[in-house]
DNA sequence: CTTGACCTTGTAGTAACTACAGGCTTTATT
DNA sequence: AATAAAGCCTGTAGTTACTACAAGGTCAAG
């Protein structure tokens, strides 16, 4: 299966499929004659494996974490684990980051009481 | 006053500084005849009014639109009020995504019903 | 007179791609 | 058979919002 191919089966791009390989993220296929990259279906078990852990939210150096444990030969259950704890205690800060973020625009765009001010005071508060 | 004081001052780094002016987000300063940045007073507030539009999750775009709209001479009270609710409904959107993040998360943590296993349910579930 | 802190410019690096440019090869149409 | 269009190749530059140098000038203290 060629690149392109490859890049329909799993809903991506091809540009996307030679980034992964150049930083070492999917394993470089084989080549035809004229240098086409050629892909079997290992491929597309990996590059499905990278895109739904990116789609977790996982970054290039955990799922680059993840590929490693998916490969090591033994015990990696408990490591995979601790990887997704770990991942879902960064999650929650980020979500608790936006929820104070949401109550503090509240509290500003409260100051906007009267619309047709010409003296905003929402620039005022931003900027005293 | 000079680009350390400033950067102490408004606790960000004089890099920052000289990149916020590079971009045009911060006016350029008078120079001393040395070649040194020479801040006012009125740079601080404007330095001060960029950080807390970034710390409120506001992306430099928005900042910059934000600071022609301090800048503009009327009606800007209703536009800053529109660009803080169109802000607080990206807010929003990313808090929901989050969520379900978590959600996915925590139920692919759950297949990992033994630890000791060697062969790991989750990067099958990825992969598969 | 030298050390150290501060300033200057410019460039390169970060994450995670995306978008070309310039040039092959293959496939489809005329 | 000729040509056009699609697909592939490599390599580089652009994105966001900075950060981290490198190489050098300036200034005050010891």
């Amino acid at each position: 299966m060629r690149i392109g191919e490859l890049a329909a089966a799993c809903d991506c791009s091809a540009e996307t499929i030679r980034y992964y390989e150049k930083i070492g993220l999917l394993p470089s296929p084989i080549r035809q004659d004229n240098g086409y990259r050629c892909y079997e279906s290992s491929h597309r078990k990996w590059l499905t494996f990278i895109l739904r852990s990116k789609a977790l939210g996982f970054s290039q150096l955990e799922v680059r974490r993840l590929t490693d444990l998916a490969t090591a030969p033994s015990s990696a259950c408990q490591d995979v684990h601790e990887l997704i704890l770990e991942h879902i205690r960064g999650v929650r800060v980020r979500l608790r980051e936006l929820k104070q973020l949401e109550k503090s625009l509240l509290r500003l765009e409260a100051k906007c009481i009267d619309e047709t001010l010409h003296d905003c005071p929402v620039i005022d508060e931003l900027m005293n």
